[in-house]
DNA sequence: TACTAAATCTAATACCAATTAGAATCTAAC
DNA sequence: GTTAGATTCTAATTGGTATTAGATTTAGTA
């Protein structure tokens, strides 16, 4: 009978060619967008040559789209566990700061994979876009309960539009991506000013 | 001696074709970003031939370095009308609401041009964005003026950084054209929850 | 009508892209 | 050490790209 290994390992070698592939792919299609990242960079960034790629992944549209699905994921996952610290019945308060510290955090941390997602908004080709949708809407879904908690509580002012008012949180998460060096203030001190700002005003 | 028309109305011709180009460059490169669009692609909606955009620009770098310039300049403009419509020595929350109704309306009534600016941010090369470099940190600056004002004026509370504050007011305006779809709220409607919850928060 | 200059087109160049099939190599078990 | 399977490479295919030079057309003038 064989051991573990000789079922294992060969996995965990593909898998780690995989992510290691993945992780060059994201950190070219942030930096450079989807069309004018070849598959020859891709591939000699992960050390090999181009047409090696096409024994992991079928085409240079899945890998995007595998791209783009981690980043969401990652997005959605940090998030999960900042509510998760959380006790259960949080307060909208609570609830919004949570979800912009685990926003800001996924987008700062891994800027590769996330900013791809915020920078190749328009430019990919259809077929991927439609393959992301799905995980898309439902982690927007999330803050749009978020929101009608806000409304409910009337923490929300009743002359705000809640549905405006998340596109406006959401913008300026996303928009650190572009600004946002590691060198200056810490993801702590955006959090405390975005929430702060967001809810009492810079008055 | 001649006419005035054998020196204007080609000039005018000239001109005319230069600008449906530029629009038509405008429109595609902020679809399908920088990379992906193609000289042949542009031109067949300037009812050309790939070849003959060369009589008007030199290189494609060019074409996009001229539509990212007449980009900040429109935004630029807009925001100096609004301004120009105050009294002298207005005050900072007059001319936060100006700021917020010019840079709007600049990005969602011309959006090929300002969506151009916006989208394709880490995505065109080097020597473009040096190109428009001069240009983008004069306009920044105003903002950054404005800030100033507030903080002076005490409208910004001690504890909100006044240039986070800028980064999180254009990350807002600027995201606006992710999302904005001409049918839906009027630009009005925007400016003043904008202004309202930058000022007073939502609660 | 014939001339001129502006504007556009044609056709070719040189290059780079994604993708594929089959050969070569590497790895690990027997 | 041999063998089988997993992994990578090589080399070719196909198609698109920006750019250019020179020919052609167009529009206005006399």
């Amino acid at each position: 009978m064989s051991s573990p290994i000789t079922q294992i390992k060969p996995v965990l070698k593909k898998e780690k060619t995989r992510l290691l592939i993945l992780d060059k792919a994201a950190q070219m299609f942030s930096r450079q967008g989807y069309q004018s990242t070849s598959l020859k960079g891709i591939a000699t960034a992960a050390n090999m040559k181009a047409g090696s790629l096409y024994y992991h992944f079928p085409s240079k549209e899945a890998l995007m789209t595998e791209v783009l699905d981690k980043s969401i994921q990652f997005i959605s996952d940090t998030v999960g566990e900042e509510i998760e610290q959380l006790d259960d019945g949080y307060t909208f308060t609570e609830g919004l700061k949570a979800y912009i510290r685990g926003h800001l955090t996924a987008i700062l941390k891994h800027p590769d994979y996330t900013t791809t997602t915020i920078r190749n908004n328009g430019q990919i080709p259809k077929a991927v876009q439609l393959a992301v949708r799905v995980k898309r809407e439902h982690y927007e879904q999330q803050w749009r309960k978020l929101m009608t908690q806000g409304k409910a509580e009337g923490v929300i002012r009743k002359d705000v539009d809640e549905q405006l008012l998340r596109l406006m949180i959401l913008g300026c998460l996303n928009w650190s991506s572009v600004w946002y060096k590691p060198n200056g203030d810490s993801i702590n001190t955006l959090v405390e000013q975005y929430t702060d700002v967001f809810l009492n005003g810079c008055q």
